[in-house]
DNA sequence: TATAATTAGCATCAAAACAGTGCGAATTAC
DNA sequence: GTAATTCGCACTGTTTTGATGCTAATTATA
């Protein structure tokens, strides 16, 4: 649908905040200043963590921190982490021989082709930062 | 999933057949043409009809053709009619008061905003035409 | 006029994607 | 030792999507 999902939602949300308050956040703190469902921030921020975008930090007064300066971090690898390339059509994307039965006469796959990297690309020149940087972000109170 | 349903998909295919192939077409031409479920590109032509995309001629040798120049008709337009605006998070889009949880203390609602404006500028700036004139479209025979 | 082709409108079904939850184990600050 | 927290896996319910069925209305044309 040409849509994000929850998913990604949260999870820039997540980051977002990981980004704008330095040391260690935990799932519940997160999840509880923003009105998110705690279990599935959980999971969104597992997967974070195994595309290596943040780093995790277990037990105790444990959280996630980010693994990299938010200005290193793309919103296409955000993306990519939690829902996979974008592929804009069925016939693209790794989904390994999920060939579209159109696929050999198909008029429309290359400029498909070329507006998925248009909008790919917009992802690839965003960073975190730019998102980290607006001025909502300030106004938030931090906790913990 | 940031993806375009099928719907639309086949959308553009037949758009792109009209555009390369003047006079009246039948949905069933289209379907045989490219390997199409005849009954799913019905459907899609249909909501094309009530958004005053392609005309319809019924009755027998009937069939849809263009409303306007491949020129003038933008894939925003296309995909606004197949699957709505494109609201890229839920807290977008007419959705009649679906007002997400978050909204109040979200702190990348304005920045998302920019991205989607940026994707749904190029579908504005991308004409039918454009994908028209794609080489693999002259090379398709015509029926009928 | 009879017939076949075709769109129009409606409803329905099946499969996939998605949002959200449960639970118990492992880890660690205190 | 205890409480807080991540980790891993499985599971459920809902929504979206893909696809199909059927009948009525329309129209070229034989
Ligand atoms: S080959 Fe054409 S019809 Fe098939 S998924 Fe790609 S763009 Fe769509
Ligand atoms: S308000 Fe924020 S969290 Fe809610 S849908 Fe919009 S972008 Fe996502």
């Amino acid at each position: 649908m040409l849509q994000l999902t929850k998913r990604t939602d949260y999870g820039l949300i997540a980051l977002t905040h990981l980004a704008g308050h330095s040391g260690v956040r935990s799932v519940r703190s997160i999840a509880d200043l923003y009105p998110i469902p705690r279990r599935l921030l959980a999971e969104v921020l597992k997967d974070l963590l195994h595309s290596h975008l943040v780093e995790s930090h277990r037990g105790a007064q444990g959280g996630y921190t980010l693994a990299r300066p938010p200005g290193e971090i793309m919103l296409s690898e955000i993306v990519e982490a939690l829902e996979g390339a974008p592929s804009l059509t069925s016939c693209e994307g790794s989904h390994t021989e999920n060939s579209c039965a159109v696929e050999a006469v198909c008029p429309i796959r290359s400029p498909i082709h070329v507006l998925r990297q248009g909008i790919w690309r917009m992802l690839e020149q965003t960073a975190l930062s730019d998102l980290a940087g607006w001025p909502e972000l300030a106004r938030i109170p931090s906790f913990r």
